[in-house]
DNA sequence: ACAAGTATAATTGTATACAATAAAACAGTA
DNA sequence: TACTGTTTTATTGTATACAATTATACTTGT
């Protein structure tokens, strides 16, 4: 699938650096390394077996992405990602995601909304076994494809990026099998309006799934 | 003041790392280096007086912010910023300005609206003397200090991303005297708004600020 | 025991050396 | 000439060495 090389847009992935760098992002995402913790350039580089030099690139990045803070002669430290880090980026996904849709509804080409019909269908039967790695992933396919067919480089480069941060609480949110069917129906939605061109209610409709799915991190308690 | 921060938080601006990526961003951004240009790091280190070693290090960020693609074992070549790019920008930040002046209505505190104000007043007297460098640099502080009043680590950051971004294109526009003029009575208009803590008003204010920016744009064939 | 100052160690910043990969130049053949 | 395979060169990727800076440990004097 094309829109796949967003996976890669973020940085290398057969690199050393770009091992290092996706591996520390997992383990800061994954509170391994805890809010404020040092990563040291030697241990890191030890623990991976590389050498400093890819480390620091690394590190040098996650400070770009916000998860690091790099103190210059001193070291990096764990940002980490307040609740209210999460909730801020899912209101301001809110809006953008509206945006986007209305633009794909511009933009979007016949074969992107067969995929997007197919990504659908497949995750409504994922949705049903319960599958909740593949729900995960089809939920990804399905927002990168609109980010895809918004047409728009800078929309779609600013939704990855929120979107591969919150991905540790997405995995959360959808394991919760009504939430999971409920999001799907509304991916449904979406697509109906973007495929009838209807770029005001597309807007709406994305705009207000971001909203639930924020309603329903706050009844989890998150 | 305070939010002058914001301009370090980019990186580092002391160490040869630093002022590499400052150096690069600003050649890209001031059109030195043309689209698709391909940014050797021998080059450059050579061009700078440093190793090759800083010159990697900025050019791994600057992919980050969008602004060179790096292919593995390849190159790192100019993106640069096509006029859909530009305006799409300008497009996003309507939406997340306005958000942001709303988030602002309910966390601002006192000391943060007196330098508002004072913003403002000294913008206006820049304008009537048409003092062009001052005038884009207190349009910067201008939203910059709306960005850190929203009380938003998240949304500070991607406002201020976007903000450096069209930078260049900033300083055209508010080169007009005109323009440069109705901007500030909006922008004084948006303080009232929040300061007052209108926040549905203060977030259509702050949107159709950005909305007529890019009307500004437009007539002028940008 | 405590504080200040100094030496020591640890860590980052930068430069350089070497390895791996890709591009260019070149030669030989049809 | 056009094409293909090989050699050479250029460039990036990684590791290591050294310099600069910061943190830690250890005196020494009171």
């Amino acid at each position: 699938m094309e829109h796949n090389e967003l996976q890669k847009e973020v940085t290398d992935k057969y690199s050393l650096r770009g091992r290092v760098f996706n591996r520390i992002r997992e383990d800061i995402l994954s509170g391994k390394y805890k809010q404020n913790e040092e990563l040291k350039e030697n241990t890191i580089g030890l623990e991976l077996g590389v050498s400093r030099t890819p480390v620091r690139e690394a590190l040098r990045q996650l400070e770009l992405e916000g998860l690091v803070n790099i103190i210059p002669n001193k070291g990096a430290y764990v940002t980490g990602i307040s609740e209210k880090d999460i909730h801020d980026i899912y209101v301001i996904r809110s809006y953008l995601e509206g945006l986007c849709a209305k633009w794909a509804c511009e933009n979007i080409q016949e074969d992107q909304l067969q995929q997007l019909e197919e990504i659908v269908y497949l995750a409504e039967f994922h949705s049903m076994k319960k599958h909740y790695e593949q729900i995960v992933e089809f939920d990804n396919k399905f927002h990168e494809l609109i980010y895809e067919a918004s047409g728009s480089k800078i929309l779609k480069h600013v939704l990855s990026d929120f979107h591969h941060y919150v991905q540790r609480v997405r995995k959360i949110t959808l394991s919760n099998p009504e939430r999971a069917e409920k999001s799907n129906i509304e991916h449904q939605a979406i697509l109906e309006a973007i495929r009838s061109r209807d770029s005001v209610l597309a807007e709406t409709l994305a705009h207000e799934h971001i909203i639930k799915t924020i309603k329903n991190l706050n009844d989890k308690g998150l």
